[in-house]
RNA sequence: UGGGGCGUAGCCAAGCGGUGAAGGCACCGGGUUUUGAUCCCGGCAUUCGGAGGUUCGAAUCCUCCCGCCCCAGCCA
């Protein structure tokens, strides 16, 4: 009946708890913790994706389920890809998807002064030193996976020379890419980002945030780590590609006096099926014109899914049904169409809308006569209500509802064939319009029987099928957009040779111009979700939708049973 | 033949040495139905990447092998 709890705890719901979990439950048991805080630490560079959303829903589910704080904080350290505008739109997502950060909104970027000091420290420890070799030059004496780096020349100066230099650093005195900050770790180590890892850059680059006082920035892997440290974070949770870097992450805390050494834990980020979730790729499809913008409809993005008609439940849902775990994996695109489908099968009122308008003219019906007829808004809840449908002599039914020479178990109209009109007349074809040039079929004609008003007949009589329609003159005229995936190919972005784009769908957007839908649909709020009897989910797009000029974006399909049946016979 | 990870059904995923290998998606049947939707019922791994070993007993412990992923940004 209803949906467990959003904030219940996993174990309530006699769910199997993921090992992230499972790890922060022994922390607390065992008294490491007398409660966990998790952050979210988007880099302001870009707009959040499903893979976020997984992220979040983990991040802010502990704390939801634990009574504790989840922080939301700008990995904002490099100005040169980073934007105010990602910051609000990010902020924005996360309070969409029903997250709360309380207090805890916080830039690394208010870190800067700390992390400076923390840099002297380093220096002052032999921990870090100044080097001058060029990107190039650091990038061949790093070494390759199998031989040893070569330390730089400047990996033994003294320490006050490199305090001087680092200052001098920070003060403008060098350009870009002259000098960097080099933790001193070790050039032999089988782990590369061991082998004395940049940790400042100079970049003469105006931050979003602290404007022109720096033009060093620091590294993301010293800055993470210590940013968690300062924050109390107790359990940092990242994706897999990170593993390399904990040993360094665990390293800047060990040398330096920090307040506290949170825990990193891995995670397998989120993969689909028939799209592609790296921001770069996202952003090429926008910059491209693949897609009109970050929140075009089949963009998986958040803002995407959200005008698209994707309702926060149905995305915590689905992050709590996939899982987490260690194993790279790929999600099947169905499990996040079924959660959509969950959701507004529940919640979307019922309304009839005609996609292909297919004229139909019932010869017996008074020619001026005009009823209403009562329909349901949701025949499993009666609890919300009917509403009037008008009823008259002409009418529009869905093409895809009449077929000339149907098969046996085409349960719609064709000659010879009657078929009921939902929460309307039974229906007799009676003879068809052809346009004489092009054979295209123009009208149907038919004859009602006027003693099945409302749907059933007094003889008991049966009709096998029911099909939708909305009274032609009464009918809304609007567009609908028809979304499918983006993508043709289940893994559009792993063939080695041919580049993601290619498999692109061309009929990823189909704009119907001319969607016939009942009158009460005239003030759909921008937003608001339908479910299109037959047809699927439709919502009210939130940007160009207007009352009286109804815009409906498709959600996604009803499960189609017949057209599965169809498509398996060519 | 550098290091770090991962391998349970078509796709995810429980399982943490003890009689029958959860659940979801997908798929296939059947029932209800004024949405070919929803809902309901049933089916769907004699087997856990492979081979050995330990044990009365292993998907769970050990060994070897195979496969896949990540790392050589002054990105995050």
């Amino acid at each position: 009946m209803t949906q467990p709890e959003q904030s219940a705890p996993a174990e309530a719901q006699n769910k199997p708890i993921d090992f992230i979990r499972q790890i922060i439950d022994e922390d607390l048991h065992s008294g490491k913790h007398s409660r966990p805080v998790t952050r979210f630490p988007p880099e302001p560079n870009g707009f959040l994706h499903i893979g976020h959303a997984k992220s979040i829903c983990l991040n802010f589910g502990i704390a939801e389920e634990n009574n504790s704080p989840c922080h939301l904080r700008f990995d904002d350290t490099n100005p040169s890809k980073e934007e105010e505008s990602y910051v609000a739109a990010i902020q924005n997502d996360v309070r969409w998807l029903g997250f709360d950060w309380g207090k805890n909104l916080f830039f690394a970027s208010d870190y800067f002064d700390q992390l400076y000091d923390f840099a002297v420290q380093l220096i002052q420890l032999g921990k870090a030193y100044v080097c001058e070799l060029s990107a190039e030059e650091i990038r061949s004496y790093r070494g390759t996976l199998t031989e040893p780096g070569q330390d730089s020349p400047s990996r033994e100066r003294g320490i006050a020379e490199n305090l001087d230099l680092f200052r001098r650093m920070k003060d403008g005195e060098f350009e870009e890419g002259t000098h960097v900050l080099r933790a001193k770790i070790d050039m032999a180590s089988p782990n590369l980002n061991m082998r004395d890892p940049v940790i400042y850059r100079i970049m003469k680059t105006h931050h979003h945030r602290t404007g022109d006082k720096w033009c060093i920035y620091p590294m993301y892997d010293y800055t993470h780590c210590l940013s968690d440290a300062i924050e109390g974070i107790t359990h940092s949770l990242c994706t897999l590609e990170f593993e390399n870097h904990r040993p360094l992450y665990d390293w800047v805390l060990d040398t330096l006096a920090t307040p506290c050494h949170p825990q990193q834990i891995e995670f397998a980020r989120l993969n689909l099926t028939y799209t592609v979730m790296s921001k770069r790729k996202l952003l090429q499809l926008v910059q491209e014109g693949h897609v009109s913008d970050w929140d075009d409809p089949r963009m998986l993005t958040v803002s995407g899914l959200r005008r698209r008609g994707y309702t926060p439940a149905s995305i915590r849902n689905f992050c709590a049904e996939i899982g987490l775990g260690r194993k790279e994996s790929w999600i099947d695109m169905t499990v996040l169409e079924n959660a959509i489908r969950d959701d507004l099968n529940e919640s979307a009122p019922r309304v009839l809308g005609v996609l292909k308008p297919l004229k139909v003219i019932i010869d017996n019906y008074p020619e001026d006569q005009v009823e209403e007829l009562t329909a349901q808004n949701h025949p499993q809840k009666p609890e919300l209500g009917s509403r009037a449908l008008p009823f008259s002599r002409e009418l529009y039914i869905e093409q895809d509802d009449f077929m000339e020479d149907p098969p046996k178990k085409f349960f719609r109209l064709g000659p010879g064939r009657e078929v009921r009109l939902r929460y309307g007349y039974y229906i007799k074809f009676a003879s068809m319009v052809k346009d004489e040039m092009t054979g295209e079929i123009q009208e149907i004609h038919c004859t009602y029987d006027p003693e099945t008003r409302g749907g059933s007949s007094p003889d008991g009589r049966k009709v096998k099928g029911t099909i939708h329609w909305v009274s032609a003159a009464q009918a809304q005229t609007c567009q609908v957009r028809l979304y499918d995936r983006l993508f043709l190919t289940e893994h559009p972005d792993t063939d080695k040779e041919r580049d993601f784009k290619e498999f692109l769908n061309p009929d990823s957007l189909t704009l119907l111009e001319n969607c016939k839908v009942e009158p009460s649909l005239a003030t759909a709020k921008p937003g608001d979700s339908f479910q299109f009897e037959r047809n699927g989910y439709f919502c009210a797009d939130p940007v160009d939708s207007r009352p009286g000029a109804p815009v409906f974006n498709r959600t996604v399909t009803l499960r189609d049973s017949w057209a599965k049946m169809m498509g398996g016979k060519g």
